[in-house]
DNA sequence: CATGGTGGTTACCTTCTGGTGCCTATGTCC
DNA sequence: GGACATAGGCACCAGAAGGTAACCACCATG
């Protein structure tokens, strides 16, 4: 079985299981995303803010604490004048644009199946 | 630029964003992933859950229902003797194989890369 | 002086996620 | 008869996710 089969495989920290964790959660793969293709892998906070729309400055300050803890991206402050400060998205961020990339593709050539797609959810 | 970074497109019912959805939440994706992989395309209950270690019944056939309702998977129960019930992967389901492989896949391939990323969870 | 932009923080609140436990009903095995 | 499996349902509960709103300090503009 060359495909992953194996059960063995599907333990509790198997890779895919642990690449769902990065974009189960909220914003993080957008802001890798954002990062990458709109400033060549790094930004100021309003820019960021700007360029996802729908996110909440708190939202958006803890996605990038989270992500500067993991590695993903580092902080840097300039003059304090204005407080200027830009993220950048480290080597190991730089890996992980890849897969969000992938996702996001593959998600712009099949709407179609996304918009046959239920909302998937039901309450009550 | 050819790659995505109009912000045009980054609206809040973007097929990117919509494909989050998917592996946003819970164990749909693994759901996916095991009836493909494993059954080719059609499970029972109970093959499903010891496919899916961690998973609890409840979640399991909360999953199954949600999958049912947005069209991914179909339920067919057979003779009501011992009920036997299986799930297939309907057509739109299998199209939803692919990114879910796609990412999987990756994951197998860079999980040095996942060794580095920190834990990103910081309490308080 | 009031407003707005920079880059946050904090408290509060709601929703969703997901877990356990116990109940059903049937049939078979020991 | 009692235990087990198959396939759930339902209640209860904890915690995480994530949103709103208000606040901070600083500077510039009108």
């Amino acid at each position: 079985m060359d495909k992953g089969s194996d059960e063995t495989e599907w333990r509790e920290d198997c890779s895919p299981r642990r690449i769902l964790e990065l974009f189960s959660t909220k914003w993080t793969s957008m802001v890798l995303h954002t990062l990458h293709a709109l400033h060549q892998g790094r930004a100021r906070n309003g820019v960021l803010h700007r360029s996802l729309p729908g996110i909440s400055k708190k939202m958006l300050t803890q996605t990038l604490r989270e992500m500067e803890a993991s590695g993903l991206i580092s902080r840097h402050v300039a003059g304090t004048v204005p407080p200027a400060v830009e993220y950048r998205l480290t080597e190991l961020g730089h890996r992980f644009v890849e897969p969000v990339e992938l996702l996001y593709d593959w998600a712009r050539r099949n709407d179609d199946a996304l918009d046959r797609l239920g909302s998937r959810k039901m309450r009550s």
